[in-house]
DNA sequence: TGTACATCAGTGAACGCGCGTTCACTGATGTAC
DNA sequence: TGTACATCAGTGAACGCGCGTTCACTGATGTAC
């Protein structure tokens, strides 16, 4: 049965919700485009009605996920200042190492980014990119410039890569190494901190 | 038809060198059984005869992946007098970024073995552990200790982040956004150079 | 050492299942008069 | 404003395919005499 414009939308929205949590959970190829269309509350029928394939869908949820990470990194900065330690005290939670569904899409999905190629890829480059330029953007002493220098480059990057390898590591070994896991959390918020 | 001991020892081994080549390139969930037996040379088939489940092939594969790593950065660190130098230079190098199916098992494998749980994560956790302790013994200065100090295990923690999220970066804007990649390499290898 | 036979590594076919994708159909929406 | 009808969002069933796993069978190996 047909329905307004505007649920229509809503729904496209509610599969694209439900995606960007799965994926970030299980992985790409880990979860099937049924699955997803019953979380959101539909049949699998009309998938193909909302999206060319689901490839296009995991872009659009990569991009979904890095919106949300993004405007949570911004409000963060803004609400403390420029100081990025709050930000990084829960990056580096265990809180966010146990929920992958709502956290970090590099943690989550870089790898399948990086295997999967195509539209993934590209909405994950751009995504790195964004994320990049808002850290190089905002300096440790709380200054904000408007365009970064070679070193606020290689902080942006160093940081980043210390985030996303910290986060990858210990859920790695969460469960099967809790203690490591722990460690690993708390020097990488410790590396991190000092780095910015 | 039976073969002999010997060469049915080396037929499993070829399983598991494919899989630790093939789960690292493509991941768990992204190649099967029959895939796998037919790279290495056989039907599928016998594959249960070999091992209890695909679980079992994928830890023994993960565990073939850090022996192989491990035992290249003791080699490079043996050649080198204990300078990490040459040893990170290969890690972040573009043929290393391109081909995961040899590199670093916590860099391809990583996300899997959070996803997964079961042998897998507890093959990832050993071999982290085992990773991290041989950075934490190597000392930055050349010497060797055998029961690293809490500084250490947290500049081994820091070095190890950084380097598999720089990878795992690198590689999920490869070919989208060859520049950055390029960029975060070149970055990630100083970041860790100064560390180490 | 030579022969007879039990063992078992590997084959090939099949199992039920979920995958991504397609399509004929339904019926409420939204438009034309 | 009220009615007739075309549109099209969403349903439900089906497609071919590859998945992990199972199993009856084959025939060379390795052992017992």
């Amino acid at each position: 049965m047909k329905v307004t414009k505007e649920q229509s939308a809503a729904n496209r929205q509610a599969l694209v919700d439900a995606a960007s949590k799965l994926y970030r959970e299980r992985g790409i190829a880990g979860v099937g485009l049924a699955e997803i269309s019953r979380e959101a509350g539909f049949t699998h029928g009309g998938f193909y009605g909302r999206f060319a394939s689901k490839e296009e869908l995991a872009a659009e949820a990569c991009d979904l996920a890095f919106e949300a990470s993004l405007s949570r990194l911004a409000a963060q900065l803004d609400k403390h200042g420029g100081d990025l330690g709050p930000f990084l005290k829960r990056y580096f939670s265990a809180a966010h190492r146990d929920a992958p569904g709502g956290g970090c899409p590099m943690a989550a999905l870089g790898v399948d980014a990086a295997r999967e190629g195509g539209l993934l890829r590209e909405s994950m480059s751009t995504g790195i990119g964004a994320y990049l330029h808002e850290l190089a953007t905002h300096r440790p002493d709380g200054t904000v410039v408007e365009t970064p220098t070679a070193d606020d480059e290689a902080r942006a990057i160093g940081l980043l890569a210390t985030m996303v390898g910290g986060m990858i590591l210990a859920r790695a070994c969460a469960g099967a190494a809790p203690a490591l896991s722990e460690r690993i959390l708390r020097t990488s918020l410790e590396a991190s901190s000092k780095a910015a």
